[in-house]
DNA sequence: GACCTGCTGCGGCCTG
């Protein structure tokens, strides 16, 4: 038994010599020679099953097992009771990986493994109904069915429930489907009626006590934080740069007809050529930040294989995509007999195992450092190979009228300050601290489902108080039940018993309950009775407000919530910037290392001659504009306000001088306000730092699309203004800008 | 012009 893992080490055989003899037997045949340390450190952690723990270990770092090991470890010691473990996973697809996954472990110990999720076929979830025992696999958007639908029998079902495991716990935090598995996990402990050891897997956990707090929020203190060594990884950078040509915009006929500006440019044609050279021949992901340039990227990368008379290697890859389409891809990247490329959005970034990836290619800014980690996460995964991100990055030619965002170069020097970032480790914090009042209102209507009625005191008693949503007081919490009776989601009997009301029941039981976020929807345009199109809607929106939308900028009319209609004409003023940074929020310490960036006269070892020039170019603007110390300059009939600030602060800053009257627009490194001179914004900026209170309330009177979360219609008004600004704004830092702003000038 | 995740019960039909 030399090579057993018992005699790797003495730390080692204490651990390995903890587990049931059946599995050290199992690891034994499965010619595995010593358990990993992510193993080792779990097992003494978990084995009494009298703890909280968090395992962080790299992708592919055998969590799984870890956790699996001693819980199972455990189970079986209590033979022939042996109980059983909830695991909870955000992806259907990752329940059908572990499922096999622990089905070779657990079949040579006779414990039943059953994945429950929506693709389930309701005779093998009856299997679990019957006879409640062994490894339950499910979403959290299952459990909250089991709850709504078979709540009386939840106490039944789960009465030899020993832990409750929760993978990937960063996809969790600071969302809403967080806010709901938090509540899930109060609700279970109340059915059981004792403490369940929760257990928390995750590669990309920054902050520890942070995680540790979502996973136990009453005492994240107790919980065990279990790191695992990482192989220090090479990481190998290229960012190349390309100048595109101006898309048209001079002719009338752009308006009747938007596609005009989907021409593809020559630019793209030779990122798409550069791709397909260096890509060849092994298995890499290509990530363009939308699904619409997924779509053109891997058809440009397909035609190229087909004019050369080679097999196809490249496969596209996003959420409109049929599961059939999707899964060739994923078939196509695990295979391993022929090399494949996918080019996807983030559904490849998180969760299953697509086998090892050489490169990842990011075309144009990555949407945050933390995504840009993860995806970085499935390349070079074999021993001794190094990661390789390659970045693409193009920048429009500069004209007179050129934006600042086009002139400081924003995308490239965004792409470089996050790698900065990632090689330095940091990526950005979860965001917590959300009210999360849509997802409040899901569950007072789940546990009314649950208990067939229930009392305001109970409602209290299981959601707010001790429980998931502890933001809100008791006005705040009869206010809601008031309004929610109102939109007749809620109904009262003679003995003060809470039901559902007439929309409510409706709601309820319909399947679309059980997801506590909202799917897409989008806002269409419409300029003088004609639809422009349609987008989604991220920024808060005032009348008078400017947008850009197909590469021209509009001035906001009105705003329908209910019809999802934005009335807008168009706008005259400076051409708009062609960079819009994607969407995505970007955060403080990005737009302050972007600064950096330009300020920096040091080389960036990673570019490519095209990336080189056109950061020195932009270098020389910053310089010979003073953007050091100028912050604040009148351009045409605009002032831009440079604030290098992010996208919190920035949407703050910008509703507080609506407040005042000024229309602001958020574009990135600055706001631009239009039709003002330089003294009427230095009052406004007076006025906002002065302010004493900064009341949501009153600071988005006036904001019209604030509608974010599923249930957001049904919240009291001023608890929706609320529950916006503590997910989207960052009043208080944009008021000690607006100070600093006038100080400074 | 961002992206992603998830979903029950029952009626009706077919087959053996």
């Amino acid at each position: 038994m030399t090579n057993s893992p018992a005699s790797s080490s003495d730390a080692a055989s204490h651990s390995f010599g903890q587990l049931d003899e059946r599995i050290q037997r199992w690891i034994w045949q499965e010619g595995w020679t010593a358990l990993r340390d992510a193993q080792e450190k779990a097992i003494p952690a978990l084995v009494e099953a009298d703890r909280d723990v968090i395992v962080a270990a790299a992708t592919a770092a055998g969590k799984t097992e870890a956790a699996f090991f001693p819980i199972l470890t455990h189970m079986l010691r209590h033979e022939p009771e042996i109980g059983s473990v909830l695991y909870i996973s955000p992806l259907k697809a990752l329940i059908n990986d572990q499922w096999g996954r622990l089905t070779g472990l657990c079949e040579s110990l006779d414990i039943p493994v059953v994945a429950w999720h929506g693709d389930v076929a309701a005779s093998r979830k009856h299997k679990f109904i019957k006879d409640s025992k062994g490894v339950l696999l499910i979403t959290p958007e299952s459990l909250e069915a089991l709850f709504v639908r078979r709540g009386t029998a939840m106490p039944g079902l789960m009465s030899k429930l020993r832990y409750v495991v929760v993978d990937e716990l960063h996809a969790f935090i600071g969302a809403e489907r967080g806010k709901q598995l938090q509540s899930l996990l109060h609700r279970l402990e109340r059915t059981v009626g004792r403490r369940l050891p929760r257990v928390g897997l995750s590669a990309t956990l920054g902050d520890m006590a942070l995680a540790a707090k979502f996973l136990r929020p009453e005492d994240g203190g107790s919980v065990e934080l279990i790191v695992a060594k990482n192989g220090g990884q090479e990481l190998k950078v290229l960012i190349k740069g390309y100048v595109e040509k101006p898309p048209r915009s001079d002719s009338e006929s752009d308006l009747e007809n938007p596609q005009m500006e989907d021409l593809v440019h020559g630019s793209t044609l030779e990122v798409a050529e550069h791709l397909y050279k260096v890509l060849r021949g092994s298995n890499n992901l290509v990530f363009p930040n939308s699904r619409r340039q997924v779509e053109l990227y891997s058809d440009l990368l397909r035609r190229n294989c087909e004019r050369n008379d080679v097999p196809n290697e490249f496969w596209a890859h996003h959420g409109s995509l049929s599961k059939e389409f999707r899964e060739d891809a994923e078939r196509a990247l695990k295979d391993g007999s022929r090399p494949a490329t996918a080019v996807c959005t983030t559904t490849l970034e998180l969760g299953i195992d697509i086998g090892a990836v050489k490169s990842i290619c990011q075309v144009g800014p990555p949407p945050s450092v933390a995504s840009l980690r993860q995806r970085l996460g499935r390349s070079g995964r074999r021993k001794g190979e190094a990661a390789i991100l390659r970045g693409y990055c193009i920048e429009p030619e500069l004209g007179p009228k050129s934006s600042l965002s086009d002139c400081i170069r924003e995308g490239l020097i965004q792409s470089i300050a996050m790698v900065r970032l990632l090689i330095r480790g940091w990526f950005e914090p979860p965001l917590v601290g959300g009210l999360h009042g849509s997802t409040l209102i899901q569950q007072i209507l789940s546990v009314i489902a649950e208990r067939g009625g229930a009392t305001a005191g109970e409602l209290w008693a299981t959601l707010v108080k001790g429980g998931a949503f502890e933001g809100f007081d008791r006005d705040d919490f009869v206010l809601l039940l008031r309004h929610m009776g109102e939109k007749q989601l809620l109904t009262q009997d003679s003995s003060g018993l809470l039901l559902h009301g007439e929309v409510g029941e409706k709601l309820v039981n319909h399947y679309e309950f059980y997801a506590a976020f909202a799917s897409d929807e989008e806002f269409r345009l419409q300029c003088e009775g004609r639809t422009l199109g349609s987008l989604p809607v991220s920024h808060p929106l005032v009348p008078s407000q400017r947008i850009i939308f197909a590469g021209r900028r509009w001035r906001v009319l009105d705003v329908d919530t209910e019809k999802k209609v934005i009335v807008v004409t168009p706008d005259k003023g400076g051409a708009p910037p062609s960079f819009d940074g994607g969407g995505a929020m970007v955060h403080d310490v990005v737009r302050q290392e972007m600064r950096e960036v330009l300020r920096d006269k040091a080389p960036v070892p990673f570019l490519d001659q095209g990336a080189t020039a056109l950061l020195s170019e932009a270098r020389d603007f910053y310089r010979r504009a003073n953007l050091d110390t100028v912050q604040l300059f009148q351009r045409g009939n605009e002032v831009v306000l440079l604030t290098w600030r992010g996208d919190w602060v920035n949407d703050g800053l910008a509703m507080l001088l609506a407040g005042v009257g000024l229309a602001a627009t958020n574009e990135g490194v600055a706001l631009t306000v239009p039709r003002v001179s330089t003294d009427r914004l230095f009052d406004a900026l007076a006025e906002i730092a002065e302010m004493s209170v900064l009341d949501p309330v009153v600071v988005l009177a006036d904001a019209k699309n604030i509608l974010r979360e599923k249930w957001d219609w049904a919240m009291p008004d001023e608890m929706l203004r609320k529950s916006y600004a503590s997910l989207n704004l960052d009043l208080i830092e944009a008021r000690g800008l607006a100070e600093t702003l006038r100080l400074a000038n």
